[in-house]
DNA sequence: GTGAAAGCGCTAACAT
DNA sequence: ATGTTAGCGCTTTCAC
């Protein structure tokens, strides 16, 4: 009663045979113009359309992109956007696979490369890869992978310039003690890059490096938060704080504020956005926008031009960030004093 | 060299056939442990994992649900996110096909369908179809549909209320002349909606209908900008405009501005909204909130509750819109004098 | 407990 | 010009 029409059905109604209707969907040569006619109707009649899953199975290509991601969340939505926009006048069509709940957090997307390459699509958008995509047999383009992914074509921003446009400009504001909110060693590679960054803006200032400054924060909110209340309560505390990320950001601010401090008088703050939805993109706090749209465009971009045969223009695309001027970086105080807050925390008097 | 490696590659490493195999994936009964052993060492070997197109060419079940969209633009993605937490524990996995350039703008939902359904997906989640989804095999839940979708169940934002919550705002602050932007006829059933809900308001109010009041804008800008224009150029023009579309609503404003009017000291602007993104979401802007992530996520429950054999609590769910009171309402001027532009227009001297 | 064989919807040789 | 056949990767009887 409700199975749909299959290319059977199309040809016993037409009378004639299946492979016959194949060659009139296909438009291949050797068919009569009659039996066209007639098959095309009833194709139309039937409302039949072919199955994309039987021709995958059976064709080589489906002009079919997947775009793979681990979940459907703010950044891989944006990214979607961008990638959208980029299928729209590329012939291909766009699925896009959520890895979900269901897939561990280590090579989900190698098991779903597995499950939909050499049938469903031609080739496939990792987004934040957190392995290498090894053994493919499809065209891969990797946007912002967790690691430095060798070999593979990846699209990322340009974290490195990005961290150090964000450090210069409060160095140029004359703050020296900076502090760096970063993830976890083996994160993501942009969080490296970002600290590549700030070390080097730092350099180039003269500023010495000072491992003190840097944290591990925005995996966790409670570890960011006893991260960020450490770091500002070193006796010769930071006087801004450039993080890489704009959850642990905020939690700075946050934290910041319960501690007695005021932002940007007390302490100054600069983040990496990468969630369009954070509290970032108040037009009060200082951000390194990232280009995540524009991601997710240029990385279809790249796997179309793989996939029509030519080599990518380019196979490791930097692009550009964005210094955004708000209201949370100003000059460091004339005085530093220590927090207020570090009275109740060591309970002794600052010295 | 490259191609994939499927159940017979695994099959033949192990010594045994693809029939057994096919067992130990599907945890069949009738398998020797041994055997079962040594077919799961493979497995991890090879990295195997089933081709999602070739199981769900044979099984009725494929345990993904797919989301159906014209396009990937602000509106499905918010909706998408929503639709991806409902999702995350259903036991289901998500894949997101976007129709794309490639559709014409009528039926591709249908198209859609039955390229997917019967295989691949075991239901579908409509997002904004533009034709009732006639003969599917499988279930569908529609989303903010153009047409009023009977028979299928259906999820999208409480439009009436809504604009019934937007009109009354305004009448509230003693506006009489109210206008409303809405779009043709025979397009979205949720501007429909939208009439009726500033209908009624007026009614409750006593305040008598006007046709006049009523005008087309919303889907292509300059047509737009001439109804606000026309509108605003009545000898009696309305003090306030209602318009159904956050799109609509930005030109209204432009329109005004560009006439020499102050928002909203002449004119009070509301507006539903549907592009998250839109300069709608200016904190300056009133507007009727849509829940459009809401929307999603209670799409897919509807649809998992559908597929899970029970009927869904709800066939036809309007989620509740809510009013974000902000800076572009007022009350009226006390003296309403017709717009100064409006001599250019009609180069008359207004009675 | 295991494997051979049929078939899901479709396409591509290869007949006729 | 059209039909027959084989087979894509997989599951499922049904023999053995």
């Amino acid at each position: 009663m409700n199975s749909r029409v299959t290319i059977r059905d199309v040809a016993e109604r037409a009378g004639v045979s299946v492979a016959t209707v194949s060659k009139v969907l296909n438009d291949r040569y050797g068919v009569a113009a009659a039996t066209v006619a007639r098959v095309r109707e009833v194709i139309a009649e039937l409302g039949y359309e072919s199955s994309l899953v039987a021709r995958s199975l059976r064709n080589r290509r489906t002009n079919v992109i997947g775009i793979l991601v681990w979940a459907i969340e703010p950044f891989s939505a944006e990214l979607l956007k961008g990638a959208a926009r980029a299928i729209r006048d590329s012939g291909y069509e766009l699925v896009v696979y959520s890895a979900g709940e269901g897939a561990e957090n280590i090579g989900w997307e190698n098991r779903c490369l597995s499950r939909l390459s050499g049938t469903l699509i031609d080739g496939a958008v990792l987004v934040t890869p957190t392995v290498h995509a090894s053994r493919s047999d499809i065209p891969v383009v990797a946007v912002d992978p967790h690691t430095g992914d060798e070999g593979a074509p990846t699209v990322s921003a340009d974290n490195v310039r990005g961290a150090a446009l964000a450090t210069a400009y409060l160095i140029g504001l004359g703050h020296r003690r900076i502090g760096f909110l970063g993830r976890p060693p083996r994160s993501l590679a942009s969080t490296h890059q970002r600290e590549t960054g700030y070390r080097g803006a730092l350099a180039e200032a003269g500023i010495p490096f000072d491992p003190d400054l840097v944290r591990v924060a925005g995996y966790q909110e409670e570890t960011s938060k006893e991260a960020v209340r450490e770091l500002l309560s070193l006796p010769d505390r930071p006087t801004a704080i450039f993080a890489a990320n704009d959850v642990s950001a905020i939690v700075a601010m946050d934290v910041a504020v319960t501690l007695g401090m005021r932002v940007p008088d007390d302490l100054s703050i600069i983040g990496f956005d990468n969630v369009p939805e954070s509290r970032m993109t108040d037009p009060a706090l200082t951000t390194i926008d990232q280009p995540i749209q524009l991601m997710g465009q240029r990385a279809v971009e790249m796997l179309v031009a793989i996939l029509g045969g030519g080599e990518p223009a380019e196979t490791d695309a930097q692009l550009p960030t964005r210094l955004v001027e708000r209201a949370s970086c100003a000059p460091p105080p004339a005085t530093v004093r220590p927090i207020a807050g570090l009275r109740s925390v060591s309970d002794g008097v600052p010295r």
